[in-house]
Order: structure tokens, then C-alpha cells, then sequence
DNA sequence: GCATAGTCTGAGAGCGCTTCCACTCGCGCC
DNA sequence: GGCGCGAGTGGAAGCGCTCTCAGACTATGC
């Protein structure tokens, strides 16, 4: 029969599987062991004792029967209900992975993550489902999406990268990309061009729209026309290339491109056509991705620290929940109007 | 006082936040209300007595006492201690988490993902301390791994991608680099090559070390000499160049590269003499990536399926849960042997 | 008509933890 | 010298679920 209580001595007791264990072990209660574990009031002398029998016994507490004691997971999901080829295809979304888990990994919290392998309502559901997620991160590109939806009706704590319009409650990360876009495009005036295009990224996305809505409040400002001179894209290269043409027929001095990748087809296409840049025609895109500094000429563009939105969501989550009164974060990051040659073109300015 | 069994008719009764609600609701025990939600034996209109009242309040069991009251999840760790940095560079590791996260969500099974975000120490103690994980796949690039070593030898389920020589009990996914790169170095022999170099891998991954033994096998088989003929490299590019510059200068007619990449820089170097390829110098390279295919000339290489590497990691890993007896999956993927311009120019075979 | 088998259900004992509450001390205070 | 007090501890009640066991009831066989 074995001893209930193996010797202190034994350089190897048991396993030592749950509090009661440890408490059997150090010879106090499983509640003292428990506060041990979770710095509760305990004299210096026991706690020593217990946290000995911890490291010896090598213990790690249950994180379902914690979880289901407390309320708390220490886990958070991130959800980006995207292609997942897209995932790595487009900075953008790698990027901001990375700051979220940088953020997430400094504070020791848990991450799941779903990405676009299933339908957006079988997501919300697998999402939901997970119920001991203390909260949740999710990337809202578009206007309406039924994942971002679902996920702040639900009672789940949500942070959402991208701006919401239509709810005043929930917390989110964004940039001003209207006061970006209108930066720029008075840039562009700025610099004596009076027709000024604009190439748009996906309509339907929030980014898409608030920077058509930023370049219309510039241009108008400046009372110029721009009847004809917006032509949609869908933040794509290829897509650049087209609606360059478009506005090109149109007579433009200047483009502005909702971001980087479009305005690298438009510059292509207004090669094509033998104009230069910015000579004729000057450009800008929207991202500074790394390409941007070295496309030929640099491109003028926006700057936004990506990575930087992530981590800011990821912190913004775990305050909210760190907030008994829930009440919403809101941040908007700062944008930088990054001017190379495609816009002063001559006088190198980096 | 409120009825402790609101009515069946009002549209909305209570949340029903739990079994017992539920059991209320529908007038059985909480024991039947279970069996509904697990597929147990329950009568026919119980079932659907109990299913419309789970629907009418939108219940969702609590996950955390489910896991605790059945020691399963249905969640599993993908551990991939890399730079996050190189998870969207490397197309490698991006294929391999697509493919993974593909099965997974097929299977309708949580993840929670660990990148490089911290030490390998760190990291393995973090996901042991998410005790509430079925089981794990882990990246094992390397030969020694501390995150490896540690995940295997404790008692979670764990599926590595990439061999493990040394652990013969171990379940893993790879694909056999030795046979691999003895049949591509074996081509490069049957072309009348003689002075194959091999450029290699890092030094201290499995699959840089194994593609080495590959060829190396290969060359002893033909009776040629490798004295000379081995430089290293990292993988990357730039490494291929440095690595095939000495190659050149000991004189070869063919060089075997440990990848693609590398296998690029060594056509940059080779170009760079003015050499030819394949007439003056042959070349070939390991993985197929897409660029592969558009190099000038296109490069003999070896296709792995690397996103099928990730969804048999997967799947292996819920066999291996599904199993009582834990017997260890061992997987060897299939590799096919691409030959294009770069070994047999001149005659166009794609 | 009684034993046997089969189907469905409920009671209840956990799963391993947190946390509230009450209790015991030893101490300083009026 | 009784009192209040704070620090330290243990008891015990859950958290919401699964799953075994046994009971009730119906159907079947001889």
C-alpha cells in the first residue's frame, strides 16, 4: 500500500496533479495552495514550502477547471476572415499577425486564431463557441461584415481593427484615413496640380471609402472639379493599371492611389504611355510599404505603422478587459505623409 | 417573484446559460439535455423538445466546464518558433500554416498559435501551461529544439513536422530529403555531369543535413569524387551566391542547391562569370516554389507539397487523439522530381 | 404469466479550481 | 486586562458540464 503523503525527502514524489495534491504534499489547505499560486496573502514561510513542492513536483495547474472557477482563460482570439493565401500574400494583414502577437506574447495572454478557412458565419460560430475566450480581436475591413456583426452583439469583449461608423459603442484601432487621404491630395494640390485623380481601393471596404471621402473634402476645399476623376480600383496592382488609363484619358496632372500597390500599376501605366513622373503626372499611394522607397521614381505615400495598429488592438483588448466598466477604447493611430520624387520630382527631398 | 419556469409560449424566455436552464425549459433532466447535445440515445421528440428550446435561447455550452468534465477540448496548439518576421517572407512556413489551418477548420478544431514571440523556453512553457490542449504540431526544423525536446517528453499528444532522427517513437510528417536529393543529384549525374557541387542548407537542420546525406549518397553510388564540392549555405539567397562562387572556382559542371532560393543566387553568380546554364554549369534546387518555374533559365527542383505537409501534420495529429492506444503516425510525403531547362537545356521538356 | 431484454431517463458523483466566509492567533491599545 | 484588528489559514460551496449507474417502463419469448 502506498503512503497518502509521499516523503518530503524522496528526491521524486508523485506527480502532484491538482491543489489538493500540492496541499497533501506541503501540508496546508488547497485554498492556501491556490493563493500561492495566484499571489494571495500567505505567510512567507508557507509559501516558500508550497512553491518548493510546486517546482519539485514540476505542477501545473488545470486550465479548464481555472477557467471555469474564475471566468478568466488568459486566452484571446483573433479572428481575420481572409483568404488565408491573402494572409501572406498582402503585408498588410502579416504585419498586423505580428504586432498583435508581439503584444499578446509580452503579456503572457493565449491566442487563438481564425482565418478565412471557413464561411463568416461558420466562423462566428466557431468563434462563439469557444466561450472561455475573455475577448476578442478582429480585423473589420469591410463595411459590413457579418463576423464583426455577430461578435459585438454577442457579450464577448471585441476590439475591432477598422472603424465602425454605424456603432458608437464598440471599442476599435484605426487610422484617420480621411484626414490622411485629404493630407495627401492637398499635397498634391499643394504642389499646382488641379487635376487631381483618385484611384479607390475596394468599394465596400472602410478604408476604401474614407479615403474617397478625404480626397473629395480636399479637393473640394481647394474648389476644384472632380467630376470624372475617380476611377475604382480594388487596392490591387493590376487594378492600378487600368484605372490609371482611365483617368489618363480623362487628363489628369496628378494621381492619388488608395495605396501602395495601385499606384505601382499606375505608374506603370503612365510609363506606358511614355509620361513622366511627376513631371506630367505626379502620384502617390497610401501604405509606404517597403517597395514604395524604391520604386523609381520613390513614391509619395502615407505612412502607417501597421504593426504598430495590431499591437495597439491587442492592448486596447486587454485593458477593456481589465475595465470592469467595459467602457469602449477608441484609438486612432497617427498617419505620416511621407513625400518622395513622385510628387517633387528634381528636388530629392528624402 | 419571477416564475422560476418561464412560460413555453413567450417568444423569449430567459438566456439559459446553462444545462440545468435548459433542463428547466424543457421539462427533463440535465443529464437528457447532455445526451441531446452528444448524440446520446434519447427519444425522438425529447430530442426535438430539447433542441428547440437550445435554438429558441441560442444557448452554447460552457467550454470550460466541458473540457474540465471531459478532458477534451477540441482545441490544438501549432506551435512555429520562427521569427514571425520570416513567417510571411519564407512562403515555406506561411504553406505549411495554410495547411494546417485548412484541416483544421475542415475538422471543425480550435487552434491556438505560438510564433517566435518568445524564447524557446518561454514558448514551451506557455503551451504546457494551456493544459487544456488535445495535442500540438510543432514545427521541428532543427536537430536539437528545446521546444521539440520539451513537447515530446511531456505527456501532450504531439505531431512534428519534420523527422526526428534520434526519437523513434515520436509521430512526424517530412518528406524523405534523402531520397529526394539523391534522385535529383542522380539526374544530374545521368546528364553527364561529374563534378556535381551542393550547396546546402543551413547546417543543423534536419532538412539541410538530410539533403546532404542525399547527395552525398548519390555521388558515392556513381563513384565520383565530393571532395571540395560541398559549400554551405543558409537557405537564403545570398548565401547561394557566396557558396556558388566557390564552387565555381573549384570547378564544376553542376550544382545541386539545398533550395530554391539559394539556388537563384548561385544562377546569379554562375551568370555573373558569364557561364551558362545548364551547357557550362547545370543546376537544380528543392522545393518548387513558384518563382522556381520563371527563373531563366526554369530550374530543375523537387516539389514537396508543403500546404499537404500542413494538412497531413493535422490530420495525423486528430488520428493520433482518436486512437487509444497513441500509437505513434508516422508520415513520409510524397516529392517529385521536376525537371526543367536548367539540367537539360536546349531540349524544352515542361 | 413471468422472466428477459431493450429503450429511455434521472440522480448524483465527480472534473480541479477559485473564492467567500469564518475562524484562530498574536498584537497593540485604552 | 478586555477589546479590536489584521494577518494567515481552512472549510466548503460552487463554476457548468460529462458520464456511470440504476431505475422505470415497454416489448418480447417461452
Amino acid at each position: 500500500m502506498v503512503s497518502k503523503e509521499p516523503s518530503r525527502e524522496s528526491g521524486e514524489e508523485g506527480p502532484a496533479r491538482t491543489l489538493d495534491d500540492l496541499a497533501a504534499l506541503s501540508g496546508v489547505s488547497r485554498a492556501t495552495v491556490s493563493r500561492v499560486l495566484n499571489g494571495g496573502t500567505v505567510a512567507e514561510d508557507t509559501r516558500r514550502r508550497v512553491l518548493d513542492v510546486v517546482t519539485r513536483t514540476n505542477f501545473r495547474p488545470n486550465a479548464a477547471a481555472r477557467t471555469l472557477a474564475s471566468g478568466r482563460s488568459g486566452v484571446v482570439g483573433v479572428v481575420m476572415h481572409i483568404d488565408p493565401h491573402l494572409l501572406f500574400q498582402d503585408p498588410y494583414f502579416s504585419q498586423l499577425l505580428q504586432g498583435i502577437t508581439d503584444y499578446l506574447a509580452e503579456q503572457d495572454a493565449g491566442m487563438m486564431l481564425w482565418l478565412g478557412n471557413r464561411t463568416k458565419e461558420e466562423t462566428l460560430d466557431h468563434v462563439l463557441g469557444m466561450s472561455f475566450l475573455d475577448g476578442v480581436v478582429v480585423s473589420a475591413n469591410t463595411l459590413d461584415d457579418p463576423v464583426v456583426d455577430g461578435l459585438l452583439s454577442s457579450s464577448l469583449s471585441t476590439v475591432l481593427i477598422g472603424h465602425r461608423r454605424a456603432d458608437r459603442t464598440a471599442s476599435y484601432v484605426d487610422i484617420d484615413n480621411e484626414q490622411a487621404s485629404d493630407a495627401i491630395t492637398t499635397h498634391l494640390i499643394s504642389i499646382g496640380r488641379t487635376r487631381v485623380g483618385h484611384i479607390t481601393g475596394s468599394r465596400g471596404t472602410v478604408a476604401g471609402e474614407d479615403r474617397v471621402i478625404g480626397y473629395l473634402r480636399a479637393m473640394r476645399r481647394a474648389g476644384l472639379n472632380t467630376d470624372g476623376l475617380i476611377a475604382d480600383g480594388d487596392f490591387n496592382r493590376s487594378s492600378g493599371v487600368a484605372a490609371a488609363a482611365e483617368l489618363l484619358d480623362r487628363g489628369v496632372d496628378a494621381i492619388f492611389c488608395a495605396n501602395d500597390a495601385t499606384a505601382a500599376g499606375a505608374l506603370e501605366a503612365i510609363r506606358g504611355r511614355g509620361l513622366r513622373v511627376p513631371d506630367d503626372v505626379a502620384l502617390a499611394g497610401f501604405d509606404d510599404l517597403e517597395f514604395a522607397a524604391h520604386l523609381d521614381p520613390p513614391l509619395t505615400t502615407v505612412r502607417q505603422g501597421v504593426r504598430q495598429q495590431g499591437a495597439e488592438a491587442a492592448r486596447a483588448l486587454l485593458q477593456l478587459l481589465g475595465d470592469p466598466g467595459r467602457s469602449p477604447r477608441r484609438v486612432l493611430m497617427p498617419t505620416e505623409l511621407v513625400i518622395r520624387q513622385s510628387s517633387v520630382g528634381g528636388v530629392p527631398r528624402e
